[in-house]
DNA sequence: TCTGGGGTCCTAGGACCC
DNA sequence: TCTGGGGTCCTAGGACCC
């Protein structure tokens, strides 16, 4: 048996925890740079306000109805999603964290230790009373019966934030009522076909033709109705795999045109890039830089610049990512466009040791690299941005807007909430 | 004026190998 | 006249997830 756990409307549920005076009230919370709404309350569902609108669209909007905006404040989050998944690793003998506010529990032994129904409300009520989040439960024999379960969990309120899918019968009832788009990995794409191929709910999906589905589409989507039938064809990934590439971008707060500015946001970039590599343990040969206009701008024709390097010795020192960062930037750097976005991509990883320096490689191994690296990152742990390059700038004109920002009420002592 | 960021997997097609 | 079969690796593009 497998549980799916999310956290209800997490960001903003997030940000009204130490709020009470949001409390019931509507409140969104918008992407990086401010752009789109990216979390509601349940009163700004109620309101009609979409999922990934776009904040200026409906700036007019929020302020008659006194809708409270935050910006993302991911420090916030990302403190607050540990706790509930320290709550949740204590509950079950395995778990996997999916995202920042959900995760698998396989409950693999525990079938005659509790009733589902009776553990469902327990795990709830715990992270309840000690986060303050509410949680939503769907439990059930595959991961995407568990997926769908979790979304009747939240669709009908009767259940109170607990489903169980263990009878056939059931699991027939609920595909009836769901939408074939409601279905954990049917995106709107395939769910605009299969409708009309004339499945329109999750229960003409399970009714399906394997052999037609695979046929027309994928084997993973063979897999999904296999899944809906209760044959488990996906398992909890025990050990998180290493990751195979690591991305950061972000859209400027500011058009950009200056060759300097784009350069310093790279370096930036590529800073923040090399220390994740480092994090995880890994090297890498492969760096790609882009950058590229908006797709919404009207100014002038879209243009999006793209390059990579592969180096012959795996590396994760900030200097190197940042040398090939900056040489790639030198050959596909064209001026004139109003740049909107920018980023960099590290790929082909290794472990340390894997490959031997060659006697004519550009980038040969730097002395004392290691210990360089590690003070840094130590310091940079202690406070994001203590230790940067140059290279970054000072001014950075091009930062993304964050207007709205809560306070880090939990990672930062000056931010700590005060009780009077 | 203002439209996010970071991932994964699969497939098809081309180049190349024996 | 007649020109195979089986495999790998890489890349681009498409689809999905949160």
């Amino acid at each position: 048996m497998f549980a799916l756990c999310d956290v209800n409307s997490f960001y903003t549920s997030v940000e009204t925890v130490f709020r009470p005076d949001l409390w019931g009230k509507p409140v969104v919370v918008v992407s990086n740079n401010d752009g789109c709404i990216i979390s509601r309350s349940a009163e700004a569902k109620a309101l009609g306000i979409p999922m990934g609108a776009p904040l200026f669209k409906f700036s007019d909007f929020l302020r008659q109805h006194g809708v409270q905006v935050f910006s993302s404040n991911y420090a916030l989050y990302a403190d607050m999603s540990l706790r509930v998944m320290t709550i949740l690793e204590e509950m079950a003998p395995k778990t996997e964290v999916y995202s920042i506010d959900e995760a698998w529990l396989f409950l693999q032994g525990m079938e005659k230790l509790v009733g589902w129904q009776e553990w469902g409300h327990e795990i709830r009520n715990r992270v309840q009373r000690e986060t303050h989040l509410t949680l939503g439960v769907g439990i059930a024999p595959t991961m995407t019966l568990a997926k769908l379960a979790n979304y009747a969990a939240k669709r009908w309120r009767k259940t109170d934030g607990v489903v169980v899918l263990t009878d056939p019968e059931r699991q027939r009832k609920l595909m009836a009522l769901a939408n074939v788009s409601d279905v954990w990995g049917v995106g709107s794409r395939i769910s605009k076909r299969l409708n009309a191929m004339g499945m329109k709910t999750v229960l003409d999906l399970a009714n399906a033709d394997t052999h037609l589905i695979r046929k027309k589409f994928s084997v993973v989507l063979e897999r999904t109705v296999r899944e809906l039938r209760g044959e488990p064809c996906l398992a909890l990934e025990e050990t998180p795999s290493a990751r195979q590439q690591i991305v950061c971008s972000r859209s400027y707060g500011v058009k950009v045109t200056a060759k300097d500015e784009v350069r310093q946001s790279l370096c930036a970039f590529a800073e923040r890039a090399a220390a994740k590599l480092r994090e995880e343990g890994q090297f890498c040969r492969c760096v790609t830089v882009f950058f590229r206009t908006s797709g919404y701008d009207t100014g002038g024709e879209y243009c999006s610049r793209q390059g990579s390097m592969t180096c012959q010795v795996p590396t994760h020192d900030t200097r190197d990512i940042i040398k090939m960062a900056l040489s790639v930037f030198e050959k596909i750097w064209l001026s004139g466009p109003r740049y909107a976005k920018a980023g960099i991509i590290l790929g082909d990883f290794y472990h340390r040791g894997v490959a031997q320096p060659g006697l004519f490689d550009e980038i040969q191994p730097r002395a004392n690299s290691e210990a360089l690296m590690q003070v840094m990152d130590s310091l940079n742990q202690s406070r994001r941005g203590a230790l940067w390059f140059a290279g970054q700038g000072i001014e950075k004109p091009w930062q993304m807007k964050r207007e709205m920002l809560s306070p880090a009420y939990t990672t930062r002592f000056s931010d700590l909430p005060k009780v009077r």
